[in-house]
DNA sequence: AAAGCCGATATGCTTAAGCAAATAGGAAAG
DNA sequence: CTTTCCTATTTGCTTAAGCATATCGGCTTT
C-alpha cells in the first residue's frame, strides 16, 4: 500500500513525532548534536519553517537546546517540568461534579504583622484587609484559606462584600493579571485549621502558597490549607 | 523624533506585549471577543503570521482562547499555570552550593505489594527492585527515596550498582525519555522515614510521587519524602 | 601566549500567498 | 418549532524567500 521507505512527513507536529522516536530509540543520545535545519527539512521533504517550529517547541518542553550557529542538540538530561493548573476553587470542586459552597468565616482590617510585610514589602504603616474562608464540596470542608489583601494597592476591597462570593473571584476581576508566586509545602494543621477542615491538630496538611503583584506592588498573599488527602497531580 | 501616533510593532514579541497591554489596562476585558488575525495584522502593520504567533503563544500561556470560525477572546479567567523544573537531586543540592552525599539504604528483590501493582498494572507474579536511599546536603538529611522497579520491564536494573550514584540517576540514563505521572501531597512521617529524616513520627512530610512508563508499560515507582521545611516554588 | 577581530554558519524571525479544517449562524426542510 | 444542511468566516498550517542576529573558531595582532 504504497509503504514507500520515508513515510511522507506532512505536518510539524510529525516531524515532531519523528524527531522524538529518533531520540527515544537512541538514534540520537543525549547530548548529541542534530543536523541543522535546512538538512532536516530537505531529509523530511518539508519546508525549513515546518521543521523550526517542531525544534522551537521540543525546546519549549525541554527536550532539545538550541544556540545560533552552534546547533540543535539533545539535552543531555531532559529538563523535566512539570505543569500545574491553578484552577479558582469553584471550578476544581464542580469539575468533579461536587456542590461548591462558600462560607466568610472572618473580616477584619488590621496593621500588616511583620512577617506579612516582609513577604509584601509593605511599609510600616500598611493596613490589610484580613479574610477567612471555607470552601465545601458537598457539605465536606475542602479547602481553608487565610487570605491577606493589602490595602493601599487595593483601597475598594475594603468595601468589596465577600460574604457570597470568595475572594479569589473578586480578586481575578478586580486584578485580572498579575506576577505570581507560588509555593507548594507541606504543614502541620494549627488547631484553627484542624477543626475547620475537620482533622486532629498537627495533622499533616497540604499547603499552597501564593503571593500576587501587579506593576511591582503587592496586592495580596493567600495560604490555602487542603483537606486530609489531598494531592497535586500531573502527567507529561 | 518621528513619534507617530501608532508606535510599529515590529515583532511578535511587541505585538504580544501591545495585546497584554490592552488587556491588562481594560480595553479588552475577560470575555471581550479580539479582532480578527487580520484585522489586527493590518492595524500592527505586520503580517498575520507575526500575529498568529503572539496569539498562539498568549493562548498557550492561558490568556486567551481561540476557535476557529468563533475567534478569539480574552479568558473569562485566566487559566493559570505554574511551571515546576523537577531536577535530579544531586543538581537541585549542588546548586545551593552544599556539598551531595548519597546512601544507599536498602536494597532488596521482592514480588510486586498489590497496591504497588494496582498502581503500575503490573501481573501477578511482577517481582520488583527496592531501593531505600537517603540524599543529604552538607551532612544534613535532604530527601529520603523510597523506589521499586519493575524487573520485568527493565530487568538489567538487577545487576546495576546504586551504591554510589542514585537510581535516579542510573534511570535516567537507561530510559532518558517517558510518560511521567507526578504528584504532590502531604504525608505524616512514619517512624522509618522520621529516623531517617531526623524528624518526630507523625510530623508533615512534603512528599512527591512519581510514576514513570516508557512504551506503555510501567517502569518505576518512587516516593521522595524531604526534610521538614521543604518547599517548590515557582514565580510566573 | 593572550587579546582582539572577523567571517561563515545556524538559528530566529518576518513576509506574502495560499490551501485546510472547524464551525457559527443562517437558510431550508420537515 | 425543530432538525438538517450549507456556507462564509476564522483560525491552523505550510511554503519559499530573504534579512537579522548571535557566536564559534580561526586569523591576526599585541
Amino acid at each position: 500500500m504504497n509503504d514507500t521507505r520515508r513515510p511522507d512527513l506532512t505536518s510539524y507536529r510529525e516531524v515532531k513525532t519523528e524527531i522524538l522516536r529518533r531520540i527515544t530509540e537512541g538514534d540520537w543520545a543525549p547530548g548529541t548534536l542534530l543536523p541543522g535545519e535546512v538538512e532536516l527539512a530537505e531529509v523530511f521533504g518539508v519546508a525549513r519553517a515546518t521543521v523550526n517550529r517542531a525544534m522551537r517547541e521540543l525546546t519549549d518542553e525541554g527536550l532539545l537546546e538550541r544556540r545560533r550557529k552552534a546547533g540543535t542538540r539533545v539535552r543531555p538530561s531532559p529538563r523535566r517540568s512539570a505543569r500545574f493548573e491553578i484552577p479558582l476553587v469553584r471550578e476544581e470542586i464542580e469539575a468533579t461534579g461536587a456542590r461548591y459552597r462558600y462560607a466568610l468565616l472572618g473580616r477584619e482590617v488590621v496593621p500588616a504583622p511583620d512577617w506579612l510585610r516582609a513577604r509584601m514589602g509593605l511599609g510600616g504603616a500598611a493596613r490589610v484587609l484580613h479574610l477567612s474562608c471555607l470552601h465545601a464540596a458537598d457539605g465536606a470542608p475542602y479547602q481553608f484559606e487565610d487570605r491577606w489583601i493589602n490595602l493601599d494597592a487595593l483601597p475598594r476591597a475594603k468595601d468589596a462584600d465577600f460574604s457570597a462570593d470568595g475572594p479569589n473571584e473578586w480578586l481575578v476581576k478586580a486584578v485580572p493579571f498579575s506576577e505570581v508566586e507560588i509555593s507548594f509545602l507541606a504543614t502541620a494543621a494549627d488547631a484553627r485549621t484542624a477543626d475547620y477542615l475537620s482533622m486532629s491538630p498537627g495533622e499533616p496538611v497540604f499547603t499552597v502558597e501564593r503571593t500576587t503583584w501587579w506593576e511591582g506592588q503587592a496586592i495580596t498573599h493567600v495560604r490555602l490549607y487542603f483537606a486530609r488527602g489531598h494531592r497535586m497531580t500531573t502527567r507529561y
